[in-house]
DNA sequence: AAAGTTGATTAATATTATTTATCAATGTAT
DNA sequence: ATACATTGATAAATAATATTAATCAACTTT
């Protein structure tokens, strides 16, 4: 079949008007140039060059060969290009996943750092559950997820990146709320506001204080401000992720008090697909979580 | 370097995603296409596609090289479209040379004949010296050229077309006037105008009565219908090709008379570089001309 | 006439592409 | 769970192709 280096070599003829000039331009001798011309002419069956002694001249369909061939040349390194430039991983948009319990508190801390670290690499954030977000990753609707441990999947890969303890948050006139700490085991005797179970957040505190399983008030929805809220207005209490009961969302209406030790935890990590490439964007939104350093996030190497 | 196989060969996986649909639509084993996408790559130090057991995906860096890979291969199989559009040697401008003792005769009977059988190849006509269509051959500034032999250059060729004899010419009150023929001896008695000896024609006339060498008027310019104007006029008598004494040029003023046989004669024929590919633009050429079939042209086999 | 061009040709060689046979990883069906 | 099928990758052997070195014939120039 046609291949490029034919093509280079009638585009350096038709500019040499010499095959030997032609020859040492493409670097090669100048029966290779000959007859890789005269293979091309053979495929195309026509002639491209009028071979004379004194010189080489273009039949009027060479000209037109000749023409379309510096294109296809063209377009070629054009390839090259686009690969030098597409090279930075850190270009493109990249597509994040996030579990309900972890996307609203995170995510503002992060992105102010990757704007300034990936700055080309806008993100595309989906917040869904655990089990859609292992589906999207696999399909590649998203190439990266938070989410939290364990997270075993054969062709996804995980690192984490730190622990978390919960906190329980009561509303202000509550019993509790002067109380410096409460044990998991209390908690069976409350009225506790939790997600429904596809939250693995839910799973992680009812696996803490296994009596809740049969007794915690199940809530339809996705967000745990809802339930923030619901807890402010003194319609139970419930158990938050220390990255949600920061200062920064305290409401004067609820109290947080932490666990006795040993708190629960849960381990958040960022997943992907081992066939993934892009693997400088995962370094550098695991450089942004530890970046954080915040004191409720215990960081792991 | 990069190939166009392996352009093809992601081209494909791209549209099958799967290597191994992708090398059976490529004809090739899967193990020559995943070397060569993975010789791709390496060249261009970009990964393409993201393999995964369930599915071959495009990086975004991939889609991009995908689109102009096949821009690429488009312009490639435009390169044989071309070649097979072009392939019609009838197609396509032919400059034509010829002396100016045959141009105004010859022309105006093939220009019609080529029209209906080279319809798409317009003529570009030019009159010239033997000599100066010669060097016009060699260097390509017109592909073929109507001359009188002898005609020998190393690089051009030739093919014999007809012989034509030639004619007196008299004013119709010159004591010839009511001759039935002439020996070519006799002219040495007349004034006899010709073109300069540029012209091969009057060489061959000279050659013909070699007395006129020393007492033929010789003309400037380039045009037997001045000469045959100057015998109208009573300035002396010509020679004329019998092409050129047709009744169809006849002027009551002058008598045609021709020569006792032998009669001298020339030999016309056609010539083009020898490494002129068009060969099927001179085929047309011989064949009108034979078509005019005129009973003073003696066509050649 | 001699020397120096030109592109073509040939046979030997180097390089490259392709195949055959196989693997490990993983998914699917029983 | 276990067997089976399918994925793309890999290694070694082979086939195909491109390239070179050496030479030629045709022609121009000196």
């Amino acid at each position: 079949m046609m291949s490029l280096t034919e093509l280079k070599f009638i585009v350096a003829v038709a500019q040499e008007r010499n095959f030997r000039r032609a020859a040492e331009k493409c670097f090669v001798t100048q029966p290779a140039l000959s007859l890789g011309i005269k293979k091309l002419e053979l495929e195309l069956n026509v002639t491209i060059f009028e071979r004379n002694r004194l010189d080489v001249t273009l039949t009027e369909i060479g000209a037109t060969i000749i023409e379309q061939a510096s294109k296809v040349l063209e377009d070629v390194a054009r390839i090259k290009q686009l690969a030098e430039l597409g090279k930075n991983q850190l270009k493109g948009t990249l597509k994040l996943g996030m579990i309900h319990s972890v996307g609203p508190y995170l995510l503002p801390e992060i992105i102010p750092i990757l704007r300034k670290t990936a700055p080309d690499m806008p993100l595309e954030v989906e917040e869904n559950l655990t089990a859609n977000l292992e589906a999207q990753l696999r399909n590649g609707i998203i190439d990266v997820a938070i989410i939290a441990l364990p997270f075993d999947v054969p062709s996804l890969q995980y690192k984490a990146l730190y622990d978390e303890e919960f906190d329980v948050v009561v509303p202000i006139n509550h019993h509790w709320a002067t109380r410096k700490q409460i044990n998991a085991q209390e908690l069976s005797d409350e009225k506790v506001l939790l997600l429904n179970s596809g939250h693995c957040f839910s799973n992680q505190v009812t696996q803490a204080c296994p009596e809740l399983s049969r007794k915690g008030e199940i809530l339809q929805g996705n967000s745990l401000e809802t339930i923030r809220n619901m807890v402010a207005s003194n319609l139970g209490i419930t158990v938050l992720p220390c990255s949600a009961t920061a200062e920064r969302y305290n409401n004067p209406l609820i109290k947080v008090i932490p666990f006795a030790s040993p708190a629960p935890t849960r381990r958040i990590a960022i997943a992907w697909r081992k066939s993934f490439v892009r693997v400088e964007t995962i370094e550098k939104i695991v450089d942004a979580i530890r970046a954080i350093r915040s004191d409720y996030m215990k960081m792991l190497a």
